[in-house]
DNA sequence: TGCCCAATTGGGGACTTCCCCCGATTTCGG
DNA sequence: CCGAAATCGGGGGAAGTCCCCAATTGGGCA
């Protein structure tokens, strides 16, 4: 019988040329989200053999996403969707039980094998991706600089146009301690400005654009 | 015989994803592009029917692509595909010849219904799109603010990261004068801060994220 | 033709926010 | 018990935000 394949993208468009793609190899389309919460729902429902998420997705990520949708059913494989090469997210995503990691330059050929690899328990990197990972194991320790919890949200928070003390005063802690978070979640992205942050948030998928 | 079609997407896997569904359609793809430069260049060489083109594209954007193209082949018809609603950019893209204007999230229905509209010499918008254009008629007398050419490019500067004083020196122009470019791109768009220049830049593909 | 308007240019000054040093304590997990 | 994360503070220079003002240019319109 066919993979049952959960496809979730907020641009219609995009879902419905990948779901052409898939249902041409023989793929069975389990369902279709717009969002993070919309695919966790239909997994809980449905329980695919592969989920295909989209990293920036509105409501819920794909990478939060994920880690719902493995804990609901943990036969499930996922494989995350990324717009740019560079995400630092490889590792976290890994870590929280993605099988695949696609970047969308990259052909269509390999979302097809990587769906077949992952559906064999094996896991599937784009080549750009693992040259990502390759290098940060290289050059660093580790990956370079996952932020912590708490710097991520304040950096979402800055991102999204709210000044120190504002985010101070939103998450019920000082200015001072705001101004800390944000100072090291500059110094680990080698930002030195608030026009990084951002366009580092957006690539990450942290806020709407 | 058959439309023939440019698509211009700088990701592969949209691409690919969106040329199954053209041809699934009967339509012939006279040529693929991932930036506005290649797009352009194919045009000239095979001037297709219909480009199809991203807004957001590296190197040049969808909209100047869509200039070149229409002064290159004057009988294709250019639609472009926006990943947001709001883009303030469609009066600029229908006064620069564009024939339809899509967002990403409606289906590809609209896409497919959108080619053969402008292949008939019709304009196709998005109904999204085209309340946008039909609110800002009602609410105010035009588009509501579409930026001096100046004003955008230090909107762009600014966007990437650099300081004001640094975008004066790349303009030649005092920092008053950059900083008074500033204040109004910021009037108009109702933003009082850095993050919300780079996350408008970023929504209207002047930069790339 | 002449006048006005929008765009661009330049400056003064004041206040806020950002950016980056320095220091510290507490808490929690390996 | 050590290190990482989170908390809070002082101080100071740089940059951004927002007023005020004015001159020049070029194009459209009465």
């Amino acid at each position: 019988m066919p993979l049952r394949i959960l496809l979730a993208d907020d641009h219609l468009i995009v879902r419905q040329g990948l779901k052409v793609l898939m249902q041409r190899e023989g793929f069975e389309i389990a369902g279709e989200a717009a969002d993070g919460q919309q695919a966790v729902r239909i997994a809980r429902d449905r329980c695919p053999d592969v989920a295909v998420l989209d990293f920036a997705m509105p409501v819920l990520n794909g990478l939060d996403a994920a880690r719902e949708i493995l804990r609901i059913c943990p036969r499930a494989r996922v494989i995350l969707l990324t717009m740019h090469t560079e995400d630092r997210y490889v590792h976290e995503a890994l870590r929280a039980g993605v099988s695949g990691y696609i970047v969308k330059t990259q052909a269509s050929a390999d979302l097809v094998r990587a769906i077949r690899e992952v559906s064999r328990d094996m896991t599937y990197l784009s080549p750009r991706v693992s040259r990502t990972v390759v290098q940060a194991y290289l050059a660093k320790a580790d990956v370079p600089d996952p932020l912590t919890p708490r710097e991520r949200e304040v950096l979402r928070h800055v991102a999204e146009g709210k000044t120190t003390k504002e985010v101070a005063a939103l998450l019920g802690i000082s200015v001072k301690t705001t101004e800390a978070h944000r100072m090291r979640v500059m110094k680990k992205l080698e930002t030195h400005n608030t026009a990084g942050i951002v366009r580092y948030a957006i690539r990450q998928g942290l806020i709407q654009v």
